[in-house]
DNA sequence: ACGCAATACATCGGCACCGATGTAGTGTCG
DNA sequence: CGACACTACATCGGTGCCGATGTATTGCGT
């Protein structure tokens, strides 16, 4: 399974719990979620909803059209609504690493619906956000933002550390106040 | 051109600019700077390095192996340290957008060598970050955090609104001292 | 002496990606 | 009433992605 399909699934599967929708305009949700760091082509969306479809995650049903062509509202089934919440239950390992994925089980962890297992989702990217890392190295040790001259590679660490410090303040307020 | 690939030739090209490396010591290196985002396949990394040999960017020359199989050491020819330049002077629209692309351009934009080129570069993303934005509509209305009562999804928006803050001001201070 | 890990490179196959392009109906503005 | 924009869905083809797998060498631990 591609990065891709894995986070445009999940984004579908997502949006689709609230309530069905026909193809165009859950492009348009996917898109504002999305949309900025990587746009959703229709021909990438189209070959995943009929995945989704295949695997029994979903049902079409064509609708004339009230407004232009003849709509095909989409639907969860019972298997689907399963889905999603076991993929929000048990994200994979770049679920919680990839920013673009993390935001993306975010955007849906309320489906989830349980408070203990939400706390654990979010544990598991604290873990990750805790861990020292950097994006550039002198050979093993991880360079610091005040140990670079390069002013452009000192503005990544420091915006990834402006980032880290909101996201760790977050999720302990929210961590609280789920009763973790 | 695939998204993905944009950023990896990107990221070659720019270590590839200091010093000569072989494909190991590139992929480690690629690694630190993108890998918990998107980790680099080295069956992806092998195809991205003979596209830009075909393309003239760069040359292999078969060294004995010093410590294990023979290393192929990667050096950019001038036509290599030519387009990285390019790449660096006219981002596209995509690279200015997509987070990662961004940080990738950004990790490199120093070998553009030449202030006020960097500058524009940087007004662009400025420009970007200005305008308003969300994850999140009612209708066409962009939804603001407070008005969320989805805790998870207003962490998406607190973290993206800090990390948008950390940027400006990055950018602010550094444009200043770029003499723009 | 042997196994295992690490270094270093490489191929293959199935599938996903996505720009280009097509079809068809509706709304609206001059 | 013709042009154009928008809604809504769909296919195709060339190319990239990447897990699985393979080869070969060095070097360390036990």
């Amino acid at each position: 399974m591609r990065q891709n399909a894995v986070m445009l699934e999940l984004a579908i599967l997502g949006f689709l719990y609230d309530a069905p929708l026909h193809g165009y305009e859950l492009r348009k949700r996917i898109s504002a979620l999305t949309g900025h760091v990587r746009p959703v082509a229709e021909s990438t969306l189209y070959p995943a909803i009929k995945r989704l479809e295949k695997a029994g995650l979903l049902v079409r049903a064509t609708e004339p059209g009230a407004v232009a062509a003849p709509r095909h509202v989409l639907r969860l089934t019972d298997d689907g609504r399963l889905e999603l919440r076991r993929r929000l239950a048990e994200p994979d390992e770049r679920d919680i690493t990839d920013e673009n994925r993390w935001f993306a089980v975010l955007a849906f962890l309320r489906h989830l619906d349980d408070a203990p297992a939400q706390a654990a989702v979010l544990r598991r990217r604290m873990a990750f956000l805790e861990e020292p890392a950097s994006f550039f190295y002198d050979g093993d040790r991880p360079l610091r933002a005040e140990e670079l001259d390069d002013p452009f590679r000192r503005g990544v660490l420091t915006i990834a550390r402006a980032t880290s410090r909101a996201e760790l303040t977050w999720l302990r307020d929210t961590l609280e106040s789920l009763g973790g």
